[in-house]
DNA sequence: CCGAGCATGTAACACGTTACATGATTGC
DNA sequence: GCAATCATGTAACGTGTTACATGCTCGG
């Protein structure tokens, strides 16, 4: 692939959970290429030039993949701003929260898009050595969204009614 | 709260879903008394000097609490790898999926353990404004842990007899 | 007296994004 | 011819981490 068509692969099979820009991947692929991880194989579509792996290179992503994942730090702004929930005010809490249940909603819907497509599979690509882990992939996004949404819902229900019943109009 | 203080704070209080590092801290604090959000209040128990927000400072968390989150763009470096599956080997995926497991159910112990001081809570404690939303950061991490548990388990189940992945139940 | 914890700060470094500059090709 | 898309790359900028340097104080 070239690196425009690399990171436009990368938005589509990967945007859940992954995300590089050109700043990344130029620069990435000039080093891979002084290294001897990719080569340059050709003339694309319009000028470019297009890249693939080396036997180094595929040993370097085997490699790679099989170090253990670095955890990161987290950094949950909804999650902040929701513990202190006090300081921001119950108005600015509910639409914190409904716009999680929003976001997790649409999440859902193009999860379940997702996997009608791979479900439909047919032929060569329904044994795809990928597709089991494809699959995968996608379960955590449904489990993750299905469990953002719930816990969303269970907030918006703590806080809308106030506990003490107001003397309801007559 | 002294730097030092803060530091201990944030990671006793938010450690699930926020992380400071001293060298955040102590320029920001310099920041915040430049510009009259925090004033130095006094010597500490050793010999550092303690913080606290002035009503300026007040307004502007309020404020900052206001603004909604910025979404960074994500990188799940276990699901990074687990899409690559065929090209890590099913050992791998394995290895990577007990551990998500195992960090889960470490996790709801703990969460377990968090949410049984707050239970506990009696007096004064009980009515602190605070306290609604201290249970829905952690009833957070409970829903988010048990869904990385029940993935993880699933993508086990699919991966351990040589069968093709079912769907999740729902 | 010494080690552990409290405390402060800086400097180097890595990372990643954004914006910008530039240009080729293709379809209308 | 022109707009959209494909394509490449760099430079500036911000952010955040890590490691380092430093020193106090309190309990044993």
């Amino acid at each position: 692939m070239s690196g425009y068509q690399l990171r436009a692969a990368i938005a589509e099979h990967l945007g859940h959970f992954w995300a590089e820009s050109f700043g990344q991947i130029y620069p990435s692929l000039a080093r891979l290429e002084r290294d001897g991880l990719v080569r340059r194989v050709g003339t694309g579509r319009t000028s470019g030039s297009t890249f693939e792996l080396t036997p180094a290179g595929r040993a370097a992503l085997a490699d790679g993949l099989a170090t253990p994942p670095e955890s990161v730090p987290p950094r949950n702004g909804v999650l902040l701003r929701l513990f202190f929930g006090d300081v921001l005010g119950v108005d600015g809490c509910r639409a914190l929260l409904t716009d999680v249940a929003e976001q997790s909603r649409s999440a859902l819907e193009q999860y379940a898009r997702i996997r009608a497509g791979i479900e439909a599979e047919d032929g060569p690509e329904r044994d795809s050595p990928g597709r089991p882990y494809r699959l995968m992939t996608l379960s955590a996004g449904e489990h993750s969204a299905r469990a953002a949404l719930a816990w969303a819902q269970e907030c918006l229900a703590a806080l809308s009614p106030a506990r003490p019943p107001a003397a309801p109009p007559r």
